[in-house]
DNA sequence: TGTACATCAGTGAACGCGCGTTCACTGATGTAC
DNA sequence: TGTACATCAGTGAACGCGCGTTCACTGATGTAC
């Protein structure tokens, strides 16, 4: 490795990107160890760089983190439409199951990501940050939707297939995604942690059908 | 104040009840910034102490963390205790009626007290620790039961009550707990930080009402 | 095509901070006689 | 009731750590002529 992208030994003085390297730095830190370990020293020495120079980029620490939640969100966006594609694979049935299995791949997708990614989970829901309703690319997946906006999608089409009493329809994001987000914090970081993972899978489609009946 | 009580003064070379007044200050912290906020140092430094002393009381920080997250459990389960002798009063009902009066107190108590003390509700339910099921006195409140156990007692009076079929009676602790925990978290530390308070109440009323319909 | 120059990305050193933890100690307390 | 003594709760000083951030700087790069 000789190109601008060689991390520790540069040819070049300049680095080329550091930008995107200190935002890949940070979502390490962060998959390893959620948002407390993402820290601008840690972060300049794997971009192998000195610690001053994350300044050029990121004004201070919380601009560097709330990037990293930012990234990590259109991650989860990713998984949450991996899994919507794998469900439409039985897309024969009736616009009504289509709308239930459409909800459901969303929060089997939010818990997956949780399960496989837990510190960036916590980087991307646990940082304060904006809902994710505007078209903000830094959230969005590559579906160019952010998980809020998957999860209203999701909804709307509930709704339309007159699944959703319409008085019911607005903030159902809310309960929704409160469900989904308790399991998985209950199970990443809280006393859920020690879970058997022979229910794990059980205990999430249960909640599913519950949010689904109780929506 | 002069007596063993006064804080930073003490007339008496011993402190008389260290244990209590790191613990106390441990509390103070976690109230104001949440788990990470516990720290050795300061607690000693509130309690009129120099570092070390802390020592002969707790074998380290984590100790204090487990025993102010022990207690803030318990401050916990007191709010939902509260919750249900409020909700008693009108007892007339059926008992069918009554369970679910209850479960809901169960929840609002749980949820007012996140609104109320979010670091000591962080350092309660985000740090790893048991489920609460056994009897820790720690954990239990001034009724002698954990959160867990109140949660699950309801679930026990709603089936016994005929509102919640046997077949799912079964980890429904976990359910209930996911919808409730995941809005009080997002509520907190998450996106949905920002809600406006005329909309709490009724959010958190639907929630409730989602899970009490979709178990 | 060559050269002077402005730009600005990264350097190197240093700052002050607060933390957890360990060390050898001291002196108030309670107990045994 | 008085006194010697063991206990052990708290002291004072120090350690090493990693952090965020600021300073004056340097030298590679791209641009204007």
């Amino acid at each position: 490795m000789s190109g601008p992208s060689g991390a520790p030994s540069r040819a070049t003085y300049r680095h080329g990107d550091l930008r995107s390297a200190l935002l890949e730095a940070g979502m390490e830190l962060a998959g390893d160890g959620g948002p407390d370990a993402v820290v601008l020293r840690e972060a300049t020495r794997r971009a192998g760089v000195s610690p001053n120079a994350a300044y050029r980029h990121f004004a201070d620490r919380q601009a560097l983190l709330a990037a990293v939640s930012d990234a990590a969100q259109s991650r989860a966006a990713d998984a949450m439409e991996e899994e919507m594609q794998r469900a439409a694979h039985g897309a024969d049935a009736d616009a009504a199951a289509r709308a239930h299995a459409r909800l459901r791949a969303v929060g089997t997708g939010y818990l997956r990501f949780a399960r496989a990614e837990p510190g960036l989970f916590r980087a991307a829901f646990s940082v304060p940050t904006a809902l994710g309703t505007s078209d903000s690319p830094a959230k969005a997946g590559s579906g160019g939707r952010t998980p809020y906006q998957l999860l209203s999608d999701a909804l709307d089409a509930l709704a339309a297939a007159g699944e959703l009493p319409p008085d019911r329809r607005s903030h159902a994001e809310f309960l929704a995604w409160s469900s989904v987000h308790g399991l998985a914090t209950l199970m990443i970081d809280g006393p859920l942690r020690g879970l058997p993972p022979q229910l794990v899978a059980g205990v999430e489609q249960r909640l599913l059908d519950m949010v689904a009946k109780g929506l």
